[in-house]
DNA sequence: CACGATACGGAGACCGTCTCCGTTTAGCAA
DNA sequence: TTGCTAAACGGAGACGGTCTCCGTATCGTG
């Protein structure tokens, strides 16, 4: 890659975080190349779909999610609460931009999702919670990871939607819990 | 109201169904106005936004939510099995047109939105079925059908958005259903 | 420094939304 | 039936977003 393509590259990404994040994902994509200071051609060959530059945004994300189920695992406390904070911090890793809890559940479907990746990683990371309550013998049977994020993104998606706080969220995802849990 | 513009409201109306029903709730609606024999300008003046279009397709609607409670209050059998019917029943009414679950779920919380009233004809469906468990005792303390209809609504959003079929959404909403029981 | 590969960026095609306003028509009254 | 007016129509076109094509500029290597 040369040297001014990487430049344009990254400084896309970083305006397209920002842009994101104030206006959420169906932000104009040709502003975003405006205030990067390229033109639309260039932000399109770089990021030839839409989802190519969400793509990109995600990196940094995935590490997020790897430490957040480690210090959810870390807990020394109830299987129950546990999983609460675990839920928690899993609505919190996908609600960080507007529209993110649907574009990322529904991605988790999608075989030909180009974030599908970085789905994956969302979903061994809530795996690994969901196996260590098994071995506890404290989950419900026949359960499996995928129906817990669809749970759990579920209620992201309606509070995302309907600009829940984490109050009118807690709930929810106690019944959930509740349910999963034996 | 004119005998012409009738003619042309109710038959955008009936041409909107059927569109709606093939490519979404985001089709164009040109294309609906195209097809109805209209002018664009005559559908926007009918319906100055999208939403009172989908308000005016949903008349018919509201009389199967309120015949589709009554059907669930009917049933002569275990709370579970009550609640689970009355879940599935409340899926396939919000999940009629493809990103129905989203755009109905989100609308509850929104006074401003034109579906309003269309939706509280759900959400007071929703609590006849909860009051009637809350008076058998068998419901959770300190639920209410608004968190009820969000850990559906959730589900069906993400059922719309994945393309997942009845027999994936039935063990979410046994889960969610034994959470919410006592 | 010269030259080929690489990247740039803007003009513009295309599509959906929505408005404005000149034209047409319904329906009433004489 | 005819004439009139308020009501309704509908299409041209402004606007904004997506995405492409291709002439131009730049990089970096020999």
């Amino acid at each position: 890659m040369r040297a001014d393509a990487k430049r344009n590259y990254d400084r896309i990404v970083e305006v397209a975080r920002e842009v994101f994040r104030e206006q959420g994902y169906d932000a104009s994509l040709d502003e975003v190349a405006k205030r990067a200071g390229v033109g639309p051609g260039t932000l399109y060959r770089h990021f030839p779909k839409r989802e190519n530059l969400l793509d990109a945004i995600m990196q940094s994300w995935v590490d997020r999610v790897t430490e957040a189920s480690e210090k959810a695992l870390a807990y020394e406390g109830a299987d129950r609460e546990l999983l609460l904070r675990w839920f928690e911090e899993y609505v919190a890793l996908i609600s960080l931009h507007k529209g993110g809890p649907a574009k990322i559940t529904s991605a988790m479907g999608d075989p030909t999702s180009p974030i599908l990746t970085k789905c994956q990683v969302l979903t061994s990371a809530n795996d690994r919670v969901i196996e260590r309550l098994r071995e506890d013998g404290v989950l419900r049977d026949g359960v499996d990871t995928v129906q817990v994020c669809r749970l759990v993104g579920g209620i992201a998606t309606v509070a995302d939607q309907g600009d829940l706080g984490a109050a009118a969220v807690r709930p929810l995802l106690e019944i959930v819990a509740d349910g999963l849990l034996r």
